[in-house]
DNA sequence: GTGAAAGCGCTAACAT
DNA sequence: ATGTTAGCGCTTTCAC
C-alpha cells in the first residue's frame, strides 16, 4: 500500500559523531549538548542541535548506559499488575519517577518465591539504579539480592531495614472490626488470605486486637484464611456462613476477600447487613456501586506509589542517611453494609507517622 | 543492625574477562558459553560455568546491547495501566514474551496524542526489539515513528498496514443493541466515548446498523457522548435520563460508561430493567456484583495480549510476511439488567476472524 | 573448538 | 569552552 512510503527505512542510526562532524565541532563537544551534561556555548549548541535535527540523531541508551553505568531506570515487583492496588501503586510510582527522568521496568512476581527470585536476577543484569518490591513474603530475603537502592511497597521483610511504605494495616482492620462491633454485630469472623504476606498479618494483628480489645474471646473457627482469590474467597466464605456459629458480622482482609465474601453471602440468601454484616480492606469502585455499598478501610493507594518514587529519587540523590519507614493512614470509609450511618458516608482518618529507625 | 552484614558491598561487577581467566580460556569462549551462542566443548562449558559461578558473575544487559544491537526488550504504549483492560492485556503479552526471553518495557499515553508521542520518542532512544501500541487516535500517526516490528492492540490507526489484534467491536455492539430489543425496550440510547478511538467508533457503527435493522430512525438525542472516564459518564446518563423522551434502554460502549450509567440510574431512582434496561461493554467483575448484575459484551482481553505477543515473536524471528490482522470474537453474556434470560446467563459467541490483508 | 582483536556509541578524564 | 582519547563489557568477524 501507500503506506509503504511512510515507514522510514531502516536506516541505520545516526551516532554523535556523525552529528560532531556535520556541526563542524569535537565528538566530545556534541556529546555534551546532545546528552545535556558539561558546558558549551550558544553558539555551539545551536550547530549541534541543528545538525542533530537534520540527520535525525537518536539518542542510544544501551551506549551511554554502558559508559555510565546508570540506566535511569528503576525496577518495580509486584505480584500481579492486575490487582488494582499494584495497578495504581505503579502508575503513581511510574509519574513520581518520570519527573526524575526515570523509567520503570514492570515484573510481576505472581506472589511466587520462584518468581521473585527470577525477576531479581533479571533485574539485576540491567544496570537499574534502583528497585521497588512488593515483597511476596516476610521471609524471602530475595530482594536482599539487589545491593543497590531499594524500597519495599504494601509489605516488608522481617528484619530488613531498607526503605519502605506501607500503610497502617493494623489500625486499619482495627478501626474496622471495631465499627464492626459498635453497630452491633457479634460474633465477628475474619476472612484473610494467608499471612506470609505482612501486610496480612498486621491486619489479622489488628482484629485480634479489637476483639480483645472488645473484652471478646477470638474463636478460631471465625477466622477463616483463603487463597487471595475471589474464588477462593468465595468457597471459604460459604461454608463460614454455613457452618454452625456462624458469624453475624464478616470483616474482610483485601478486595478479594471483599468480593468473594458478598458473592457468597448473596448467593446464599443472607442479606447485608441484617443477616450479615460486612466491612472490607481496600476502597474499590465497585463497593459502591453494590447494593449495598460496602463500608471499607481506604488506603491512599496512589500515595503509596508516589512516596516510593520520592524515597527512590532521594538516595538517587545521593541522599544515604539511615531507612527509612514510611507509614501511611487509613481511612475508614462508612457507608451502610455494617447498619450504620444514613445517606451520607462518614470518614475516620488514622493519623500519618513518617518512623525514622536507626540503620 | 545486624543487616548490615546481609547487604553485599556494591563491590565492583565481575566481567567476562575475569571469567574467562579464572576459567583459564580465551575471553571470546567465555562470552560464548555464557551468552549461550556458538559452540564450545562440553568440558570448557562447565570449567566457564563453574568460574563463573564462584566469581558470581552477571551480565552486563547494556554491553550486549551495545553490541549486538538487540535489547531483549518489547515497548508497550497503553492508554493507562490502571484501566483493568490494558492491565490485562499487558499481562497477556508479557506472560507470552517472556516465553521468548523477551522484557516488556511500559508507557502510560494518557489517552493523550502528546504524550503518546513522547513514548515513542522515548522508546525510540533504547534499541527496543519491537513495539506494542494501543493508539489514542485513530488518525496520531506517531506510531510510524517507529521502523521496527510493530503491533497495534484494541484500536488500528487508519490506514496503516501493520499487525493489529482487536476485537470485533462492531458485532459486539450490534448484538448487544439486537438483545436489548429483543426484550422489548425502546427507545435504545448509546452511552459512548468520543469516536476518535478506533474501537468506539465501530461500536457505535455496530450500535447504528442495530438500529436501522431493527427498522429504527437513530435519533441524536439518544446518542449520547461523555469523556473516558466514570465521573463524566455518569453526569452525562444523568442529564440523558432525566430528559424528555428518555430511552427505555441504554447500551454503554466501555466500562467507565457502564458504571457510570449503572451509578446514575440508581440515583436517579430508576430500576434495571423495569425502568431503563442496561447492556455494557466489557466484563468486569463487578458487573456480576451488582444488583441485578449486568448483560455485557465480553472480550478476551488476555487474548488479546497474548496474541499480540504471538504476532509480535514470530516478526522476531524473522517473519516478514504481510501484516496480519487478527480480530477476536466477542461474546454477548445475557445476566439480568435487560430482563431477559433467568438464573442462568446465557452466552453468545460471534465468530473468530483473522484477515490477512495485502501489504 | 578456540583465541585475538575490532568495534558498538557513548561518557568521562584529561588536555588545551 | 572545546577537543582528544581511553575505556565501559560484550558480540562478532576472522584466523588458527
Amino acid at each position: 500500500m501507500s503506506e509503504r512510503r511512510d515507514r522510514p527505512r531502516p536506516a541505520k542510526p545516526v551516532t554523535i559523531k556523525q552529528v560532531a562532524e556535520r556541526a563542524g565541532v569535537g565528538q566530545a563537544t556534541a556529546a555534551r549538548v546532545l546528552g545535556e551534561y558539561g558546558h558549551a556555548s550558544e553558539a555551539t549548541r545551536e550547530r549541534v542541535a541543528a545538525a542533530a535535527q537534520e540527520l535525525g540523531y537518536v539518542a542510544n541508551h544501551a551506549a551511554r548506559t554502558l559508559a555510565s553505568g546508570s540506566s535511569r531506570t528503576v525496577g518495580l515487583v509486584v505480584g500481579d499488575v492486575e490487582n488494582p492496588f499494584f495497578a495504581t501503586a505503579a502508575r503513581g510510582l511510574a509519574d513520581t519517577l518520570e519527573q526524575g527522568g526515570y523509567t520503570l521496568l514492570l515484573a510481576n512476581s505472581d506472589e511466587d518465591v520462584g518468581r521473585e527470585e527470577q525477576a531479581m536476577r533479571a533485574f539485576a543484569t540491567r544496570q537499574l539504579d534502583g528497585i521497588v518490591i512488593s515483597p511476596v513474603t516476610h521471609t524471602n530475603r530475595a530482594p536482599l539480592s539487589w545491593a543497590g537502592p531499594l524500597v519495599q511497597i504494601d509489605r516488608v521483610v522481617d528484619d530488613l531495614s531498607v526503605d519502605s511504605v506501607v500503610v497502617d494495616n493494623r489500625a486499619g482492620a482495627e478501626a474496622a472490626v471495631r465499627h464492626l462491633a459498635a453497630c452491633g454485630h457479634r460474633p465477628i469472623g475474619i476472612l484473610s488470605e494467608p499471612a506470609e504476606i505482612s501486610s496480612t498479618a498486621e491486619r489479622l494483628e489488628g482484629y485480634r486486637a479489637a476483639i480483645a480489645g472488645l473484652g471478646m474471646a477470638v474463636d478460631d473457627r471465625l477466622v477463616a484464611v483463603a487463597s487471595p482469590t475471589q474464588d477462593s474467597a468465595y468457597r471459604v466464605a460459604r461454608e463460614m456462613l454455613a457452618g454452625p456459629g456462624r458469624p453475624r458480622a464478616i470483616f474482610t482482609a483485601s478486595n478479594f476477600m471483599t468480593a468473594g465474601a458478598f458473592h457468597a453471602i448473596r448467593d446464599l440468601g443472607l442479606r447485608v447487613p441484617d443477616d450479615v454484616a460486612l466491612a472490607g480492606f481496600d476502597d474499590l469502585d465497585w463497593t459502591t456501586l453494590v447494593d449495598p455499598p460496602i463500608t471499607v478501610v481506604a488506603q491512599p493507594v496512589i500515595e503509596v506509589g508516589r512516596r516510593a518514587g520520592e524515597l527512590l529519587l532521594d538516595r538517587l540523590r545521593g541522599d544515604d542517611g539511615p531507612p527509612r519507614q514510611v507509614v501511611l493512614p487509613t481511612e475508614l470509609v462508612v457507608r451502610s453494609s455494617c447498619g450504620a450511618g444514613g445517606a451520607q458516608p462518614s470518614r475516620r482518618r488514622s493519623t500519618v507517622k513518617v518512623k525514622t529507625s536507626p540503620r
